[in-house]
DNA sequence: TCAAACTGATTAAACGATTTACCCCGGCGG
DNA sequence: CCGCCGGGGTAAATCGTTTAATCAGTTTGA
């Protein structure tokens, strides 16, 4: 059995109430008996129960992050940060995703409610709106999101990866996403098409709409670039240029976004653009915890996209080059 | 703020006792007032607080999910699976990575049963042992692990593949994984080596051990095909086979495992084979909640793995073959 | 010198649900 | 007629922790 607050306060002779005390440093302990107390805490190896804490002061230390599918490739970084951002900050993580559905997206919510979490982490669904939740909550979604507490900076990832290939050169670009549907996506294809410099062009495709053919016409019509918004994206066009006899990079430069983990496996090595999830993870956290202690809660954040080269948009008299700082 | 369980005794004139005795089905009620209870319960939109019943029954309904790195990209499946089947159960999932190292894992275990969770999923670290827990745990490993709750019959995956090119007519095989060290990479190999039939034979290498040069000189002596432990293993493997002039599957057939998310976009699509992660999910949930429930606990499980031909195993004659089912 | 303030600690009341022990009442067998 | 039983229900204890209220001494201030 667990030791409980009275097997202290029995073993020292005083009261629980002082020896919640002298652990807390709430109320008034002599600096004496706070002493004893703690020696004899661990000692013991006590830990407060959570479910009488949590009954008494009303707060789980218990995080709710939902995810709108587990099982999305960028997951993992993200929940991986912010678990380990939260458990530095005294916080434990329930995780829930949206079974795919909109409204999974509420029942999610309301599950994590009802287990009593302090505080939401919420990746929203594609285009869904939050309405007011009966706890604090930090959305992490895209900058463009009205409500959005932290994200990664897609529109200057966008803007990055068009100077890194005009640099090389690059003119006349193709730039490809999964599904005009996903704010992350067009938001880094706008990012893209603001920062086309002086006499650069670009042609926007999406995989969902005949991207693929639309993107070989643009090649034949002379682009010599191919963005994509995704590295996922990336890797699937890389099989119809192959079979079209389009080398990359020789031919066509190809890039993608987050550094999945083929990215720098595949070849050509896929050059990418990717955001600290730490950041992101510690800004997320950082801005409920000041909520729930009742401490200013910092102003939104975007967090830079860096660029990582590699050879997939390698300059022709340099094709091995491989990651370098930028 | 949420309605209390005195609140609909209030209501109804009643005493909490009968309410919970209503709603839980226990104690001695009226089947009438049994009804009225629900009746109101649900209109008032009533749910029993996590705090006071956990303080009162030791259960916290939750369980402590602790995965060796979450950023493993097996692990979304593994656990979006378990997500979905412990909240059908009614439990929720805490989440935990071990930080890479080994001490990690006990301090991810130790923090878990602070937070009071009702018992573990454990999918250890290589080769890590789990000391006895004072709760329940299922620990997903491989099948040749003593204690192991539930696994994907990884041996009988790697007999599968080397049928299945034997079947294609290779005899002449590299069997190679990423690391000696890796149980179930062990595992795969070795049921890859058990069913080599007459005359066929196979080199095995690990990329750890300079694999990648063990296996094109494999090649050269006449090797046919490669069949690897992971998808990750295949990816890394097909660059060098590309430089070497190699290609795949018309010189060399290649397989991986796992079926991540990049197999069956990449160029050739990659023949693997997956678990279901839904049955090892179940399997686990299943097995903790039997004990927590009294229940008798169902004996482990090996679930098996099943074959997804794609081209980088595609008999020459046919090299466009995609996805067919086995 | 007396009251006010402070110190160190204790008591007791929460928090919300569950459960044990008991109470009351009507019916029934003896 | 009495004791027992079973059905329906309730009061009260309990889980472990926090905290407001209180108390007995000691100082301090005027």
């Amino acid at each position: 059995m667990q030791p409980k607050l009275k097997d202290i306060a029995n073993a020292l002779g005083v009261s629980p109430a002082s020896v919640s005390n002298a652990l807390r440093g709430t109320g008034r302990v002599s600096a004496e008996l706070a002493e004893r107390v703690r020696a004899e805490a661990d000692r013991l190896g006590y830990r407060p129960g959570p479910a009488g804490r949590a009954l008494r002061t009303g707060r789980s230390q218990m995080l709710g992050l939902i995810l709108p599918d587990l099982s999305n490739p960028l997951f993992p970084r993200m929940a991986q940060a912010i678990q380990r951002q939260s458990e530095t900050a005294g916080y434990g993580i329930l995780i829930a995703d949206s079974h795919g559905d909109r409204g999974g997206q509420e029942e999610a919510i309301a599950r994590m409610l009802q287990r009593g979490v302090d505080a939401l982490v919420i990746i929203p669904r594609r285009g869904t709106v939050i309405e007011t939740l009966p706890v604090p909550h930090a959305l992490i979604d895209t900058p463009s999101t009205p409500g959005n507490t932290v994200s990664a900076d897609h529109r200057g990832g966008g803007a990055t990866i068009v100077r890194h290939l005009a640099e090389r050169g690059h003119s006349s670009l193709v730039l490809i996403g999964d599904s005009d549907a996903s704010p992350v996506q067009r938001d880094r294809i706008a990012g893209m098409r603001e920062s086309l410099g002086e006499g650069m062009t670009a042609t926007t495709a999406w995989l969902e709409e005949d991207g693929i053919s639309t993107c070989l016409e643009a090649i034949g019509r002379g682009a010599t670039a191919i963005a994509t918004t995704s590295d996922l994206v990336a890797l699937q066009i890389l099989g119809p240029l192959n079979e079209a006899g389009i080398e990359v990079p020789e031919q066509v430069a190809l890039s993608g976004f987050d550094d999945l983990v083929f990215a720098s496996v595949m070849r050509p090595a896929l050059t990418t653009l990717v955001a600290d999830s730490n950041a992101i993870g510690s800004h997320a956290i950082e801005t409920l915890t000041a909520i729930l202690e009742g401490r200013p809660s910092p102003p939104p954040m975007r967090v830079p996209m860096t660029l990582i080269p590699r050879a997939s948009t390698a300059l022709k008299t340099n094709p091995r080059q491989e990651t370098i700082p930028c």
